[in-house]
DNA sequence: AGCAGTCGTAACAACTATGGTTGCGACATG
DNA sequence: CATGTCGCAACCATAGTTGTTACGACTGCT
C-alpha cells in the first residue's frame, strides 16, 4: 500500500452520492458506497466522517440512515477532497535533526521548506481547478 | 513513514558534495555525509546508489574511495533528484478494483488520472524551477 | 604481497501507515 | 420495540521507511 489512494477514494464516494442523491434518492449508505468501491463499509465511514469534519458531507444515524453531500458537486473541488483527507505535508525535512555544526546540515533545511511550499501550492492550485462535477462529467461523458 | 524524506536527504547529500568538492576536496565518504545528514552510512550509500543510477552522482572503490557528482550543482534540478529518488506517482487509485458494473466505479479511474496527470505536471514543472546550486546559495546567504 | 579504508549488498529489526475486518453500542424511524 | 444504519474502538496483515550489523569486494599505498 504504497501510495495515497485516499483522495481517490474520497472522490469517488463523494460523487457517487451526488450521483445518487441526482437520481432522487435521499441518502446512500456505507454499504452502497463499499459496494461500487469495492471496499469494506467501515472504511467508507471512517472516509466519509474525515469528510464530515470538513463540511463536505453529512450523516443522518437511525432507521433510513446514511449520507448526504452538503453542497453541490460543482461547488467541492478536489482541493476540498485532498485537504479533508491528506493532513500531512507532501515532503519531509530530515527523519533526525541534521548536524547544527555543518553549513549545509545547518541551513538546508530553510532553503528547501521555501521551495516545498511552492510546490504545494502549485499542487493545491492544480487541484483547485477541477471540481466533483467535472469528474462525474468525464465519467458519463465516457459511459 | 509519515512523508517521504528521501528527496530531502538526496538533496542534502549532493549539495554536500558539492560544496566539499568546491573546497578542493576529490571525493566525499558516505561517512562524511552521514555525520552532516545524522543517519547511518548505510542509508547514504543506499540513496546514493540511486542518484547514480540516474547518472548524478559516482562513486570509487578501494582505497581512498568515495562519491563525486557527475555534473555541477548548477546543472543538478530538484526534479532531477526527485525522479532519481522517488518512482511512484503522486496519487495511487483504488487499493481494489471498483465495481466495474457501476457508473461512477467503471468510469472514475481514467477522469481521476487525467487529473492526476496534470497535477504531477505542475509539480515536475516546480521542482524543475530550483537547482541545487539554488539551494546552496540559499545555504550560504542564511548562514 | 599485504594492509587499510571504503563501497556494495544482503539481512534483520523497529516503527509507522494503510487497509481490512469484527464487534457492539447509539440512535432514529416506523 | 424492532430494525437498519452509523460511530467507534480494537485488532490483524501487509508494506514501506529507516536504522543497524555484518561481510565480501575492490583499490591505493606501503
Amino acid at each position: 500500500m504504497g501510495a495515497n489512494s485516499r483522495l481517490t477514494v474520497a472522490a469517488h464516494a463523494l460523487t457517487w452520492i451526488g450521483l445518487y442523491q441526482r437520481r432522487g434518492h435521499e441518502v446512500a449508505t456505507s454499504e452502497q458506497i463499499a459496494t461500487s468501491v469495492n471496499t469494506n463499509p467501515v472504511v467508507i465511514r471512517r472516509l466519509l466522517a474525515q469528510l464530515r469534519k470538513a463540511g463536505l458531507a453529512d450523516s443522518r444515524r437511525g432507521a433510513g440512515a446514511g449520507w448526504t453531500l452538503t453542497r453541490e458537486l460543482s461547488a467541492i473541488t478536489l482541493l476540498d477532497v485532498h485537504q479533508a483527507v491528506e493532513p500531512g505535508p507532501l515532503f519531509a525535512l530530515h527523519p533526525a535533526e541534521p548536524d547544527p555544526e555543518c553549513v549545509v546540515g545547518h541551513g538546508i533545511g530553510p532553503a528547501l521548506s521555501a521551495v516545498y511550499d511552492g510546490v504545494e501550492a502549485a499542487l493545491r492550485t492544480e487541484l483547485a481547478r477541477t471540481t466533483l462535477e467535472d469528474v462525474l462529467r468525464d465519467i458519463l461523458a465516457a459511459a
